[in-house]
DNA sequence: AATAGTTATGCAAACGTTTTCATTTAGTAT
DNA sequence: ATACTAAATGAAAACGTTTGCATAACTATT
């Protein structure tokens, strides 16, 4: 009783009495089958307990249902929003998403991009724009819909939807400054092979330059993508006689991890210290204090890109590349405060 | 020069000299051919541009190099950890996940599984043991490599691999009595459809009640899986003029909020009032106050059942399903303190 | 040098669908 | 009633692999 695995097509084609390609016909064009006829295929396939096989469908050249995902990492806020409004998105169109990490190594992105082509996936979903050359080419030569996630980029080769990182980094040094600040320091990670993060140090960085502000090497924070590196990594800054009075963080993770920090050394956040985020995860705004930080509307960009991706998909691929800006807008909320006082 | 799309086994077999057959036994069974036919073999791999396809190979019945995973949600830190692990475990012998979200809801979960197995993913992976009778039945006729992660359950149907729901409850009650609280809330999400949750919450009332200790009501906290829910509840708890002098959350995310909610108010965590987490997610430590929770160790779930996963996959799937206890234990932290002070 | 055993390769059938084309059936206009 | 069109279905060829079986080319044994 225990092998029902291998009933096909062909099974239920004879319970129903009808020939295979009638049943094939009333699962991928309903409408061309006579209603009463589809009644008695589907009996017939609740008593077979037939599930059609999505490979013999692929092999066909034709649609495989899914769609490649490739982050980062699953392991932490940065793109829990991000992923989850792409997946909702992708599956309500049918599509199920084959989701696939690497750990921000742009070498493993290219084995993890051709690993998803050997399953027939009909589009990639991608983290920023950098990538190693390699895998735009395979992305070129295999013409497969693709499009980047979290920034936007005017020249990008691959369409993209996201905000402005280096906007957002402006932005948010704009604010502080407006604040009356001028001893700040910044927290980023690795910049190399993520340019999400280096566009948002730049946009800082030029920001602050302009006014007249330099960042000293030593409040030039270099913090891994984890509350407790970026913990470790302030409460270094902070045991300093002479710490600055604001810090820039990278992102709403990292920020966290500082006003953790802050907050162990008894300093008041913001009365002591002002600390900002960028992308304005979903517990930003919950925390106490809330963190000030930059819109960057994951759940957007989620949507957003899985509809990009599915026009890519349906229609016609040899268009130009898609690119959509979704604006980004500081939230100022406890985290921060003029700093005369 | 746009158009590589269509180039197959047997391009690469000519361009290489050789018959298809022998290209394919190439990739499966490399020790079945020739070191230097191999090395030719490659060489018009990479010419061709060749990336062959696994939804062909799938159809043989043999591998599709796939395994399925449903989970309530991706968007919160809940199940970070415990996917990550599973998926770089899974990813180490070369399969790719297709994963899929069900947003708590059984029946949903019922279409998800089917969908996955339209792509005959080798494996499915499932969170917690309450699954509709369809699901179950489905998976039993289907003769499906299972397993179930985040809670273990003695008497299980499938195989599964996690911590003691119940037993992590009853510790973190016991922890909360040896320091001496008896005004106690407890917060917990909606436990229907829930069986982690549920079972948690079992095993604190019931030691609570072996002590003599009774929550009334208005203690009895429901929230949602939310740093920003679990916060307003906790606001709402608070300003009360009668309120506990402990709080025993569902998990760290609540735990979390909860925390955020005194503090806001100007109550000192633990000064003030005790509040405890389950789970220890990866923030957990490093937060201000550092959560007292109970290990649930997600990353040695997530990796322990990818690997009984893949026993079950590779061997004998008539076997009794395996049930692997991952221990459990309170981690006694900065959000809890001896009530007499 | 002939035979048996190994090893490497090729041939062709199979895997479970989809789809084109042909056929049958039903429906409509005369 | 007849001829013509449209709709529903079936037959069979494809899709890109894998693999059992057969063959050919070596290697080792005597």
């Amino acid at each position: 009783m225990k092998k029902n695995t291998n009933v096909d097509i062909i099974d239920v084609a004879i319970k129903a009495g009808v020939s295979p390609a009638t049943v094939s016909r009333s699962f991928n064009h309903p409408d061309k089958v006579l209603m009463s006829t589809r009644k008695r295929i589907e009996k017939a396939i609740s008593q077979t307990g037939y599930i059609r096989n999505r490979a013999a469908q692929a092999i066909q050249g034709k649609r495989s249902g899914t769609v490649g995902l490739i982050v980062p990492t699953l392991d932490n806020a940065i793109f829990s929003n991000l992923i989850q409004a792409f997946s909702v998105e992708m599956r309500k169109h049918g599509f199920t998403m084959l989701v696939t990490t690497n750990g921000y190594d742009l070498n493993d992105e290219y084995t993890l991009l051709r690993s998803l082509l050997e399953h027939r996936v009909e589009g990639v979903a991608l983290i920023g724009h950098d990538h190693s050359d390699e895998t735009y080419n395979l992305l070129d030569i295999r013409n497969v819909p693709v499009v980047s996630m979290w920034n936007y980029k005017e020249n990008s080769k691959i369409s993209c939807v996201g905000g402005e990182n280096k906007e957002a980094g402006a932005e948010i040094a704009k604010h502080i400054t407006e604040l009356g600040h001028t001893k700040i320091a910044v927290a980023f990670p690795n910049v190399k092979e993520n340019d999400r993060a280096r566009d948002r140090k730049i946009g800082v960085i030029e920001y602050l330059n302009k006014k007249g502000i330099i960042i000293p090497e030593y409040w030039n924070i270099k913090t891994e993508y984890s509350v407790s590196d970026a913990r470790n990594c302030a409460i270094k800054l902070l045991d300093n006689y002479n710490h600055p009075t604001a810090i820039i963080a990278g992102n709403d993770v990292i920020a966290r991890g500082m006003i953790y920090a802050a907050q162990s050394r008894g300093l008041n956040v913001p009365n002591d210290i002002s600390i900002t985020g960028i992308g304005d995860f979903s517990s930003s705004e919950s925390s106490f204090p809330s963190i000030t930080t930059v819109r960057m509307r994951p759940n957007e960009v989620g949507k957003k890109a899985a509809s990009v991706l599915l026009e890519s998909i349906n229609g016609d691929r040899e268009a130009d590349p898609t690119r959509i800006k979704v604006s980004v807008e500081v939230k100022a909320r406890e985290s921060t405060k003029l700093i005369n006082n």
